[in-house]
DNA sequence: GATGAAAAGTAGTGACC
DNA sequence: GGTCACTACTTTTCATC
């Protein structure tokens, strides 16, 4: 599974573009079109790509209301843990989640429509997570940079 | 540019799955495919779809420390604005950047391949930037949900 | 063990209804 | 929006290094 400087190169270039033909590809990373198609093959049974998807503009479908959300936890009803982990694969406003160190224990991207939308979230979100110890809301003003791109050296 | 039923079931597929082929898109939303593809055409035309990317696992391209970072500002060096947000479009370990209201103006995902590496990028950091009064790093422990998917009601 | 050339198969595109 | 013909891309085969 160790990769060779192609591979690299394909990665690179198919996190810019995944639209981009096998032999465009292929003269981008000097190899044949055959050739390009089995390490990109290879690269995604090897899940090194995990998926390709579109990337959606939320200004161009309804409203757009990014908040990053800091929650804090009950540390001790671990049993709890589960279902708030489940809520957020199965909440679609919730774009993405990380479990920290240091003060807020999970840290939320939220996109709602609107500020009722996210507030109606956040009040079921609260419903249904009894271990919620407090959260806190902030408002996102500008998004400097979006996506996640991988840097390979 | 009003999305129609079918329009919003094809972001929804291909925010899923970009590769799938167009009579599959097309039978899955009830069309031809062709149809399917002049909208699908049109969604990218019209930048409701920006792009196609492929989404890399950073556990298969060497190290992975994933880092939450916060960054508060001088506000009343409002020229030294533009080179931050430029060395945040600039610098790859950036993955995201948000301005937001609230404690924090700035919050960013760092993914760098060690905590060395994100060490000395925190010290560049610092040292480009002499408007960033402080930051608070989180290191993440666990990421629970990552993307970019805008829920298509 | 992987490469490249070429053939065969499949998917995307555009004109027309 | 659907049908069809055309083009382009992808995939497999096969010989080669």
């Amino acid at each position: 599974m160790a990769l060779t400087k192609a591979d690299r190169n394909i990665l690179r270039l198919m996190q810019q573009d995944a639209t981009i033909t096998l032999s465009e590809l292929a003269e981008q990373v000097g190899l044949s079109p055959s050739s390009a198609q089995r390490r990109l093959q290879k690269l995604r049974e090897d899940k090194v790509i995990l998926r390709d998807v579109s990337i959606v503009d939320p200004k161009k479908v309804g409203g757009a209301v990014s908040m990053l959300v800091e929650v804090e936890l009950e540390r001790d009803r671990p049993e709890l843990l589960p279902p708030f982990q489940r809520w957020v694969a199965e909440t679609p406003e919730v774009q993405e989640a990380w479990g920290t160190s240091g003060r807020g224990d999970y840290t939320l991207v939220i996109l709602a429509q609107s500020v009722d939308h996210f507030d109606a979230l956040a009040d079921r979100m609260m419903e249904l997570n009894p271990n919620i110890r407090k959260f806190t809301t902030s408002v996102v003003l500008k998004t400097l940079k979006r996506g996640l791109v991988v840097p390979v050296e």
